[in-house]
DNA sequence: CGCCTATGTTGACACATGTCGAATCAAGGG
DNA sequence: CCCTTGATTCGACATGTGTCAACATAGGCG
């Protein structure tokens, strides 16, 4: 159970550079199971720790990191563990074990994907 | 207590184009604060329904739209009041009562600061 | 004024989420 | 083989969140 199962965000074109899992945000409005998906993106965002350890991740060296690098943000270790765990799940990172450490790295459609929703919103303004 | 107060997310930029909350995902870890306030943004959108409301707005016409507009989301009046009320409390929205309706707009700032922590991640990649 | 429609607020409740300590698994080094 | 260090999982708990029904408020209209 090792694997955790990745959302579908980038079923067809994960080759054709960015992932459109959803319109931009002023192009129309968002049926229900576009915003099902593009939510689950948002939220796996929306909470201080997961941001620092995002953020830690994409701003290390090399695009990745191991958590003994990341992991001083203030909570427990396994509260650590249990936020980098939504995280994959949300898509947004993925892991590799490389012999003691664990190494996370970003996972580049899928912020595309959410970039776009919001950069084409902000430009229409 | 009609007024919701907004989150100092543009305090200085606000006529500079664009609000600086918080650097670009990869540029560098982010701090406490700086996460504590990007995560606030995120969580609001991070609700499928509040995703379509705010889609919804974010696409009428002229960028405005009166809650019947948008209010046929599959939830309860009530549901869809409490949503708009917390999107006002993230700064993403902003609303005025003309008459008998009340109209909400996107506040474009907001949007674009989150599209810039996320595109420039997304470039970097 | 009094009713009717459109929004917002309150109270309550089920459920999800963030957090930790303890236990467990994984990999090396004596 | 055991022990240390790194990382995840488990069990439990407090808090946050989404939802609705019921009530309250605002504004038009007769």
């Amino acid at each position: 159970m090792s694997n955790v199962k990745a959302l579908p965000l980038i079923e067809t074109a994960e080759q054709s550079g960015v992932a459109p899992c959803c319109p931009p945000l002023t192009e129309r409005p968002m049926t229900a199971g576009e915003a099902e998906v593009a939510a689950r993106m948002f939220k796996a965002l929306g909470d201080p720790v997961r941001l620092r350890l995002f953020s830690a991740v994409a701003s290390h060296e090399g695009g990745e990191a191991c958590v003994c690098d990341i992991s001083d943000v203030g909570v427990s270790q396994p509260t650590v563990s249990h936020h980098l765990k939504k995280l994959k799940e949300a898509g947004l990172l993925t892991s590799e074990r490389r012999g003691t450490w664990v190494y996370y790295r970003v996972e580049p459609s899928v912020l595309a994907a959410m970039g776009r929703i919001l950069a084409s919103a902000s430009a229409a303004a």
